[in-house]
Parts: C-alpha cells; structure tokens; sequence
RNA sequence: GGUCCAGUAGCUCAGCUGGAUAGAGCAAUAGCCUUCUAAGCUAUAGGUCCCAGGUUCGAGUCCUGGCUGGAUCACCA
C-alpha cells in the first residue's frame, strides 16, 4: 500500500525503457501533490530532461502514459509544465483506509531487539531552585523525543541527571542554617523545591548585602565579591561536603530530599516517567582516569601549576581545562566520565543530550575531546540544543523576579481551563473529579503543545497570554476536534451504524480524499521527526489533520448519508483520523479526552 | 574579536532533502448555531521571505559577503 515505493520504482524502469537511461532513486523526486491541483502525487520531471532529450511538457506527457498503463494503483495523470501529476485510483485510496483503520497505532513501528539503543537525557534540573518555564521546554523536548523515537522503533531510554552537588546547593543549606529556624516543607506547607529555592534567593540577598558593605569600607567591588564571609563560608560548606562531613553530609541529604519530593510532584503533574536518574554527587568522579590516560599518551597537556588542558586550537577553539591544579575534576571532566561509562554499561548506538543552546560549545568540546582520547563512539554523541524562552518583557532573570516557576505556570493553565470550560458550559453535568481531570488534560495539553510546536532551535517567546488561549492553533483545538470525533462515534454506536464498508465504494468527496491523503502520509511525519528529533513536524501535522477534519466536519454529515456504504466509510474515516490525532498527540505526550 | 544559531504578514510561528501562485493562528472587518459539540466554519484584508551578489531550468530553502538580534569563549555547573 506504499504507493509513493511503487510509483518510483516504476519510475526508474520507464526511463530505464523509455530512454535506456540509468536513474537513482535520489533523482526521483515524488511528493504529495498540491491540494489545489488535480492529482495524488507530483513527479517533478526536470531531472530527466538531459536524458529524455525533451521539452518538459513532452516528457512528462512520456511518462505518464507509461505509468498509467503499468502500475494499476494509477488511473490518470496531467501535465503542468514539467510537473506530472499522478492520481491514484480510488479504491486504492479507500483500500488503504481500510488497512490503516484496522492497525492499533497507525504510523508507529515495534520497537526490535536488535532495533537502534538511544539514551536521552534531559531535565537535568539543580537542586537549589525550582524548575522553571526553560525547564519546561527541556523536560517536554526531552519527553517528546523519547516518544518519538520509540514510535519509530528504537530502543530508549529516557534518564535524568541531577545536579545534586556544588557550591549552589551549599549556598541554599548555609542561608537555611543561618535563617531557617527549623522550617521544613511540612511546617512551612512549601513545596520543597520552592523552599529550598527560598533559601538560595535569601543567600543572595544577604551576600549582595555583604558587598555593598563591604565596598562602603572601601574595597574594590571585585575582591568584595570575592571575599564576602557568605561566600567564604558557603566555599568551607563545599568542602565540608567533600569531605564527607556528618553535619554537612546530613543536611545535604535532608534538603535534597525535599527538593526530589518537589520535583516529582512536578514530574506527575506533567506525566514524565525516567527510566533511571543519575546523581552528579555519584558520577562527578567519574572521568579523571581518561584524563590522565590522555596525558601519558600526550594527547593532552600539563601545564606548570599542575593543571591538564585540552588543545582545541586546530580544531579553531581554545584551550579547554579539564583537571584543576589541585587535581580536581570540572564538568567537562565529569561529563567525559558519564558517557564512557553509559556507553559501556549500555552497548549504546546513539546518546542524545537535550540541552539549551547555551551549552553549545560545551558539547562541542566534549565530542572533540573524546574522539582526541580515541573513542569512536564519540561520534554518537548528539547534543540537541534548544533555544531559550524569553518572555515579551525580556529575558527570564531568577534575580529580578521575571522567571516563570513551573508549578505556579501549571496551576494557572488548569485555572484557566477550567474557567473558559465552564463559561462555554462544557462540563455540565460532569462530577468534580470528571472535570477534574478534563480540565487537567486540557491544560497540561495546551502548554505541550504550545511549547513543542515551535521549532527546537529557535528561540521563543513566551506570551503568557497566548499560551493560555484555547482557540486556533492550539492544543486544546486539537483535542476538542478529538472529542467531537468520539461524540459521532458514540452516536453512531447508539444507533447501530457499522464501520465496514465495501471496497468498491466510490465517488469520494474531494475533502474525503484529502483528509485519507493526510493521513497517508503520517507514517512519513513520523519517520521524519525521528531523523530530525523534532516534536514540531509532529504537532504542525497534527493541527493540519484537525484543520482538514474541522472543514470536512462542516461540509460533510455523517450520520445523516442515506448510503449506508457510504455512511459506514466516513464513520470509519472519522474514527481513523480520531487515532491518528491520539497517536500523534501522545508522541507530543499530551492526553486526548473524550469529551470536553 | 573568534565560534555557533536565528531573521518569513502588525504579533506568534509553519514552510521536509532546492520545485508550481510563500501558508496557519492571533489581532481587524463581514457572515454562519432548529443540524453529528460554534474551543468551530466561511470570506475580505494583510509580504522587499534582513540586504547585496552568486550557483541553475528553478532559490524563502544552497554558497559568499554584509546588517541586526541572541548564545558562548571561567581552575562555575
């Protein structure tokens, strides 16, 4: 039922017999034909003038009444300069609905043992704060890809690294033994990631406090930044914890307790599932072997004060630090170490970082360094960077208060649906937990898909109040076309319409071939956004299905046709378009209600 | 300054490996609820695809140079 495969296979014979000429595959250019012209599939004929020796028209006019005559899916053709427009008979057309009716999840592929083994990591929060709006758009991208990618039959995993150690961290337990007064997120009812972030935001305004005096009594702003007791202290804190020391040891664990209480809250909220979560406290070790292997094999270099670096200045980059004079690891270090270690552990075929654009030349460091110490595998490493969210004021800044904290940004979307619900009398006569938990969907969807339909790379600004509104190119749209698709199909039940329908049905409704054409072509949406790990071909397909179903909707009844055959095939089209909406938006990780 | 990324309608964004007359939504204007859910549909209006060259049958898409905006270049992570 692949017919664009056997249309070009057709292709390269009739130039084979046509003009006894050798074509690859790649010259064969076939897509789906614009809606506005006549015809399924377009092939663009120019390549083949050189060995046709025609005029475009003549050529197409050629080949096309050679294909009409051998593939029998083709019932005609027409030439508009050097474009030939196939179309594909309609039985095949409505065979081919028939087929991917009858699949549980139409598009996607099994996953194989011997499939592709791909890890993704993402989310990768700190544990001094809460996540915020950018981690959002990571932890979704990262969420959507493992989807995707599983949809095309890879193995993944999906993991966490947690930034669970560090001077940040010190700094939110300092300023909680300084000002805490025992508080805990039972006695304070805080979430407690917020309250720990609580801390961290008191730290700096205390230690802002500390320069400022400090520059009173006349030092330079540098060194007060440098020497404030705060800092100092935070730093001893740091070393502490290195040590291992109980006291410090202990609150270290109490705090991040609470923090992974707060994010998994949060992580339920939003429906993310791990498979596994690193902690840096666990692999920051890691990594400092490799190092020094490379320095005895003089890939790398040491300079006077002990410290290793990397020479990138080849590869058009700097030098890189990768072992401290005191011969203490960096990030980089720690990040050399993970990925050999994952890629051992796990037989790897690909590693996937999804990772905001920031850290672009990070990454590209890391792979360079890799492949010098030769590992080969370094190769596989991809970082998938994303672009920041900004809002319409500006930048998000954590100091002046503008960061969009991720809970409170889910508290208001469900806020928001619930009202807009309510005012357009969707949830009468619904239980509390019913709207519950429409309104939770409808909420969580909208911010999915508002946040995926946007091109990773680019960086995006979110608009709060367009964020939250439901109509257009939304997700909410998406899900109440869903939901009008159940409604018909729960009609049609209740008066006992059936699905089947008979294969020499004809006559279609130019919305109706669209619509099947559509869909036809969603196995190659996914296969595409798996090559590109990109979420937004999905959801931009996706909102191009609902269009093309709302516009059918409305020219079209159902439930009224009079031919029963004709009746039982749009029942069934309807129901096919439903999957292919759910299928689609679970790639995107967002949920379809049945009603709404 | 070096490196990387982006620039498409008033705003937010699509536009797949180069293909036909550059598309949506929002905002604006005008219609459509005795009908399978109006969170919808239809119509109108809105464009120097940042600029200039180049490559070719054909460039929003590829190449070169510029302009603008962003990221980054720490013994931070």
């Amino acid at each position: 039922m692949d017919f664009d495969i056997i249309i070009k296979a057709q292709v390269i014979e009739a130039i084979k017999n046509l003009y006894s000429a050798d074509v690859h595959e790649k010259q064969v250019q076939l897509q789906l034909t614009r809606k506005e012209i006549e015809g399924d599939f377009t092939l663009v004929v120019f390549p083949f003038l050189r060995m046709s020796k025609k005029s475009p028209e003549q050529t197409a006019e050629e080949l096309g009444t050679y294909l009409v005559d051998k593939v029998a899916e083709i019932a005609s053709f027409n030439v508009i300069k050097g474009f030939l427009n196939l179309e594909i008979a309609e039985k095949y057309w409505i065979a081919f609905s028939k087929q991917a009716y009858g699949q549980k999840s139409f598009g996607t592929v099994e996953a194989t043992p011997e499939a592709e083994k791909v890890m993704v990591e993402f989310s990768s929060p700190n544990t001094n704060k809460p996540l915020h709006l950018g981690h959002i758009r990571n932890i979704l991208l990262g969420d959507s890809i493992t989807r995707i990618l599983k949809a095309n039959g890879k193995n993944v995993q999906a993991v966490n690294l947690v930034n669970d150690r560090g001077i940040h961290i010190c700094k939110s337990m300092l300023a909680w033994q300084k000002w805490g007064e025992h508080a805990t997120p039972d006695s304070s009812g805080l979430k407690g990631d917020h309250l720990v972030g609580d801390y961290y935001v008191k730290f700096d305004q205390e230690y802002k406090k500390e320069i400022k005096q400090l520059v009173e009594d006349g030092f330079d702003e540098k060194k007060a930044a440098k020497e404030a007791p705060l800092l100092l202290e935070a730093q001893a804190m740091l070393r502490s914890w290195e040590k291992k020391e109980e006291s410090v040891y202990s609150l270290w664990q109490k705090m991040n307790a609470w923090v992974y209480d707060g994010f998994a809250v949060t992580y339920k909220q939003m429906g993310i599932v791990f498979d596994k979560t690193y902690y840096e406290s666990e692999t920051f070790l890691l990594g400092k072997q490799l190092v020094l292997d490379g320095l005895e094999k003089n890939i790398l270099i040491k300079k006077e004060d002990g410290s290793v670096w990397a020479d990138l200045t080849k590869d058009k980059l700097d030098e890189k630090i990768l072992l401290r004079s005191d011969g203490t690891s960096v990030y980089m270090t720690q990040d050399l170490g993970t990925a050999h270690q994952r890629f051992a552990d796990y037989d790897l075929d690909r590693h996937i970082y999804v990772v905001g654009n920031e850290q672009n030349y990070h990454f590209q460091v890391l792979k360079i360094v890799l492949k010098k110490l030769g590992f080969d595998w370094a190769e596989h490493l991809f970082h998938l960077s994303y672009g920041m969210v900004e809002l319409p004021t500006g930048k998000m800044k954590s100091r002046e208060g503008t960061v969009v904290d991720a809970d409170d940004l889910i508290e208001e979307m469900i806020a928001t649906a619930k009202t807009t619900s309510m005012e357009l009398g969707k949830l009468d006569g619904l239980s509390d937990s019913e709207i519950e938990e429409i309104t939770h969907t409808i909420a969580l969807c909208a911010l999915k898909y508002f946040i995926l339909k946007v091109d990773p790379k680019k960086t995006m600004t979110f608009e709060p109040k367009e964020s939250i509104d439901f109509n257009g190119n939304t997700g909410p749209f998406i899900q109440y076309t869903y939901a009008r698709i159940q409604s018909i199909l729960r009609k049609a039940e209740e008066l006992g319409y059936s699905t089947d329908y008979a294969d020499d049905l004809s006559n279609l409704e130019e919305k109706e071939s669209q619509l099947v054409k559509t869909i036809y072509n969603f196995p190659a949406i996914i296969k595409e956004a798996g090559a590109n790990l990109s979420p937004a071909l999905i959801a931009n397909y996706v909102y191009d299905l609902t269009k093309e179903f709302n516009q059918f909707y409305h020219d079209i009844s159902i439930l009224k046709e009079e031919n029963e055959q004709l009746r039982s095939f749009r029942i069934a089209l309807a129901e096919l378009t439903g999957n292919t909406i759910k299928t689609a938006m679970s790639l995107l990780g967002a949920d379809v209600p049945v009603r709404m």
